[in-house]
DNA sequence: ATGAAAGCGCTAACAT
DNA sequence: ATGTTAGCGCTTTCAT
């Protein structure tokens, strides 16, 4: 691999000519120009992005810090930041934290390398920390789903409550008077989101909610299961249930099943997130569509926007992706009963 | 952020000697030392990895490729190279590549950008030109699930010819005699070898493939679903099916489902990848079950020994992961009939 | 329009 | 044991 000074020997010019010839960064007569980048092109010469980021105090990469815990979304979340990085020219430096690794720990290491222009960071439960070290990020840095208050700085997320409302609404609306729930971890703020949601269409129904049949989860199909089985072995049992996300409402199809008990006949069941699986339930799930891909691109964007400086780094800016409806025959809808699922 | 000079100044010496200190990496007093590191801790200080890349010539970071349709392992094989390059004091520069992106032109950029010390790369289909370019690549390589013809470079994979023959003798050995198959892509090696594992079966047990009960899929849900549909169609239809992935086992129980077909009862249908979302179906499919997490983490294991010069770079090695059987309802093996799955 | 030269922040060979 | 200095390969300012 040559470097610039071979280049610039081979065109006969200055190493500084071929700099501004290839970067259209200064005047460089028409004809030297098409020399060096015809130099240029004839060696494959590339400039060296480590010396270029060294001198320019920029890398075009971004980092990502992710948790443990998405699972079902890692994909779609890189996809959407990936993709929408290419775009921008922009790469992508990934670490997902497990629990021995530190995430505060790993922002500063990413912030302070000078290995990445910005970060995206995703941390529903505000991970040990978290939120005191973000101030000392010196570079530009976009939270996803951030957990409570990190109103201080640029975030976007999913509107969890809106679809939470809307869901809990729709079973309302069906006529079920004991909804149960079943949450998500405690101190994540997705899940908090969910519960208000959830709370505030009861409200606004005139419904009362009964504590009773709100039964912790963690987001884990097995928690989806027993929560579902407590429910069903209460009393008075739920006529509805609400599990916080989709795989708790796989848990909870499976329990169903165990205890012989038909959704939506029985009890309807609806969930959250929209993930492939609930596509495949029988009956389909009652479920929220989350916009994730479109998270993860709007905040690579806004970040590589704020690299840039065409806004300002350090004036926090909030967006709350909608989420939308998706009815399946869980809830108690009417579906046509064979549908071909593709 | 101080640097170097401002730290040596600080304790009084020489940059080079806060260097030494640092990196342990030549004859410092102790007590000089002690006076640099405890400067460098109260003012934070941390090299820049840049400056000291450009010096080095070395960057710490991986380059990780993949294509777009690894979907369900995205998770699996991100986390299994992630947590192995964090154990060895890696980043992981990740791209994944979609259908407007070249990944010949990816590798290169990557390689000759002396961003990255090495590369992985998975690309079972040996996307356009990669083949080709692979020698271009002047930094360590190592690829996964490799396309036909990589054997002059490095490379792990699955040993997808053992598990399609595993799971094929297994449902010869339940009595069954017309096994069909869905396959995978064509040219995508993956599919190709659990093909070979399908007829190599075959031919030890001494049973003939009928052809017209191999169908071509493409991994896919969708492709699952019309493939058991076809197969259901034959006049002479089959008393069993391989779908040479869950994802299109998956298909095929809905398509069974539509057509009011009992799994194993009035076919059998097995899978490949053990794929969280099989052992929800019902019967839980009986699959093969695919070290993916450990691909990675061997893969990057490897790598960086190869970057480290402990191995031979330019001696191409290969491994061949074993899989293993994993039983479930749906090939006819008796089950517990009520299992609590958790 | 072009070139010379000063960094960017660090490592490592060489000198003392 | 410590310091001096020459890179690493590029960008950018300042001369010309």
């Amino acid at each position: 691999m040559l470097n610039i000074h071979e280049i610039a020997a081979k065109a006969g010019v200055s190493i500084a000519t071929v700099s501004r010839a290839l970067n259209y960064s200064g005047p460089v007569k028409e004809e030297t120009r098409q020399r060096i980048l015809q130099i240029a092109q004839e060696y494959d010469y590339k400039p060296n992005p480590i010396a270029r980021s060294l001198s320019t105090q920029h890398t075009d990469t971004i980092g990502l810090i992710l948790p443990e815990m998405v699972d079902e979304f890692f994909m779609d979340i890189i996809r959407g930041i990936d993709e929408e990085a290419y775009r921008g020219k922009h790469y992508v430096l990934v670490s997902s934290f497990h629990t021995q690794r530190n995430i505060a720990e790993t922002l500063l290491e990413f912030m302070s390398s000078g290995r990445v222009d910005g970060v995206i960071i995703m941390a529903p439960e505000g991970q040990k920390g978290l939120i005191d070290n973000l101030h000392r990020s010196k570079r530009p840095l976009v939270l996803l789903n951030p957990p409570a208050g990190a109103d201080a700085y640029t975030w976007f997320k999913i509107n969890n409550h809106q679809g939470a409302y809307a869901i809990t609404d729709h079973l309302l609306g069906h006529g079920y008077r004991r909804v149960g729930m079943i949450t998500g971890p405690h101190r994540n703020s997705d899940a908090e989101e969910r519960a208000s949601g959830f709370r505030e269409a009861h409200r606004h129904r005139g419904v009362p909610v009964s504590e009773a049949l709100i039964i912790p989860g963690d987001f884990s199909a097995r928690s989806g299961y027993y929560g579902f089985m407590r429910l069903m072995s209460l009393l008075e049992k739920p006529d509805a249930v609400f599990a916080a996300n989709d795989m708790m409402a796989v848990g909870a199809y499976q329990a169903a099943r165990s205890l012989n008990l038909h959704i939506p006949q029985d009890v309807a069941l609806v969930g959250f997130d929209d993930i492939f699986l609930s596509q495949l339930l029988t009956p389909r799930l009652t479920t929220v569509h989350v916009p994730i891909v479109e998270l993860g691109s709007k905040a690579v964007r806004y970040l590589i926007r704020m690299i840039k400086g065409e806004v300002d780094p350090h004036l926090p800016y909030h967006e709350e992706l909608a989420t939308g409806l998706v009815i399946g025959g869980s809830c108690g809808c009417e579906m046509s009963s064979v549908v071909a699922p593709f």
